[in-house]
DNA sequence: ACCTGAACACCGTTCAAGT
DNA sequence: ACCTGAACACCGTTCAAGT
């Protein structure tokens, strides 16, 4: 065992990790810069240095927590299978990791955590529905998905997958998550199949 | 003027109203009971007969807020008009709501503030889709929704219109709102339409 | 029955001082 | 450049005591 250095040398990301791991276990309200400063091993004051606030750690988790759900959607997308397949494996990419990470989506969808939002949070939030619009645009372009705009019809698809995200981790969807999802992509293919 | 009796005969009403207005001023993570206490000119251990602790108030203040909610979506669905006229009225104020009300409804739908919600709040939050099954039935008795489950339809109405709203709060929407929900609604009742 | 005010154990933030 | 530890102004919660 040598002695912790003076210098943690990683103490941003450990930080942060910290921060997810309370967020994911207790929620946003219970989340204390204290009390991740005492976790990662370090005097309470260190973490200023790092994150000029608590918002601005939140912001810096919700990056985080949008990176992560980018990945996770890209892998379904990218899978083989038709593409009324791959849209369904979005929706449910998206809506998985939702009901897994409740915590850190509210986080993330939080907004504005200090009316000044990061231009890196802007983007790392908007990336996700760019990634769709390009999925649809292919799907438009094989003839399975029919000739309309692809950013209305992204947004379509998003406020349906993202309704049945937040309506399922508030509890409130009175049956099974995957048989809302099942519901609702089901209703939104029929719509959008050209 | 007549000093403040020492009874203050409605603090609990009180209390709340200052909660509600904090929480759309400033968002419930800056909610503090002794702060509610200043407004409402009490001393800062009163809420305690009254809100067992933070989380009983804004149990509460969620309960509100799902009368709320009602009231406004119950009064589009009752205005004249034609079936969709009146779907896209109640998902009108439906969304309305959460944009006029954005930190209101963050804590309406953050979901078990103590693990243990109220059996009150679990109804209240229920009222809305109750109401929407309800309208959704009368139309297909009416010839102007096809027949299917109406609980399935409502639920499919439901989180696009949830969607629309918390994207619109989260300012994820790219577009005006109203113009997103109007792609939205339109969208859905060529779905549901007879 | 309802409210006050002191007490306690926490917070976030700041900043001189240490390494 | 990075971290510590005291200081400050806040919190939520509890509970004897007052009315």
């Amino acid at each position: 065992m040598t002695d912790r250095p003076y210098h943690h040398g990683n103490l941003r990301a450990e930080l942060l990790q910290r921060a997810r791991d309370a967020v994911e276990l207790e929620g946003a309200a219970s989340l204390s810069l204290r009390g991740i400063a005492r976790a990662a091993g370090v005097s309470h004051g260190a973490s200023a240095r790092h994150f000029a606030d608590k918002s601005a750690l939140l912001d810096a988790l919700a990056v985080d927590g949008f990176f992560s759900l980018d990945e996770a959607v890209a892998a379904a997308a990218a899978a083989p299978g038709s593409y009324e397949e791959r849209m369904r494996a979005i929706a449910t990419a998206y809506v998985t990791f939702a009901v897994e990470h409740p915590g850190l989506l509210a986080v993330m969808y939080s907004a504005k955590h200090a009316a000044d939002a990061t231009a890196e949070l802007v983007e790392a939030s908007h990336a996700g529905k760019a990634a769709l619009v390009a999925f649809i645009a292919e799907a438009q372009d094989a003839g399975a998905i029919r000739d309309a705009d692809a950013d209305e019809i992204a947004l379509i698809a998003f406020a349906a997958a993202h309704g049945v995200a937040t309506l399922a981790t508030a509890d409130l969807l009175d049956m099974p998550t995957d048989a809302a999802l099942d519901l609702v992509v089901t209703f939104l293919w029929q719509g959008v199949a050209a």
